[in-house]
DNA sequence: GCATTTTTGCGAATGATTATCAATCTCCTT
DNA sequence: AAGGAGATTGATAATCATTCGCAAAAATGC
């Protein structure tokens, strides 16, 4: 079994447990997700997954990722200046640190900080559902 | 001297201090922004401006917003779902808890969390510039 | 008050995202 | 493997928040 024959199977199988029908262009977007290591938006997605599966429209791309996200498959970040950007949701839960002159993501995760923020909404008298948490950085001047 | 001339008063400096025309419809929205207590969207900014100063036009709103925003005179937040919602720059800076279900919008502050933000960064070689922290919350359920 | 320069209001334009809908595809049943 | 119900797709129109372009109106400096 080949790679390629591999990934498919394994994109079958999370779409499956999703609950959605398996279709060329499910498989080619959720490969290209689970492929990327960066964050990239919808063009970019679209642009990828074209490149795997020529028969997939925009449209399409962005209906796929609200099905996924709704799934919990894929999660959506709203940076600052710019449309939406998508990861895989990954096995750990983590925050983003955004360079504000490349415009690159890093990603991070402070347990302080999150035992920190359950702590903030109890007090309140709220569960924390979610939260999100950007840090939008320079790379330090000597 | 009246409450209200105070205020235009008020207005007025701090615009001359950011160095643009003082016009009736930057004081009248101005003055929306410094006594609002809550969040509100540009829609929402230009009904209550106008209800104050009927020459104002939404344009107008989102401009002012802009140049106030640089300034920093005020701040624009995107919360998940729906536009930028505004609020005039306090003394004191602080993060929010969005009431998933009523989009009621708190302020909470955690000097903890700022400073171990500040920590993650520089350990990253990264100078803070800024950051954004929500928390998506819902009552407790007793 | 008058000239200069900024600001405004209106409506058109934009950009990201979503809705529409007939044609196509999945998948369950034979 | 064929049939059909129902989900999904591509193309395009529509939407929504926000910005732009420009002539008219207003604010500042003298």
């Amino acid at each position: 079994m080949t790679l390629a024959q591999d990934m498919t199977a394994q994109m079958t199988a999370a779409l499956r447990k999703a609950g959605v029908r398996v279709t060329r262009q499910r498989i080619a977007l959720l490969a290209v997700l689970v492929g990327a290591d960066d964050h990239p938006d919808a063009e970019e997605l679209y642009k990828r997954t074209k490149r795997v599966e020529p028969a997939v429209s925009l449209a399409t791309v962005y209906r796929t990722l609200s099905v996924l996200e709704a799934e919990g498959v894929v999660q959506r970040h709203s940076f600052e200046g710019g449309g939406a950007r998508f990861e895989a949701t990954g096995p750990a839960h983590h925050d983003h640190i955004v360079d504000l002159d490349s415009g690159e993501v890093f990603e991070f995760n402070s347990d302080k900080i999150e035992r920190l923020q359950e702590q903030i909404a109890a007090e309140l008298g709220y569960d924390l559902v979610h939260h999100r948490m950007e840090l939008y950085c320079r790379r330090r001047k000597p």
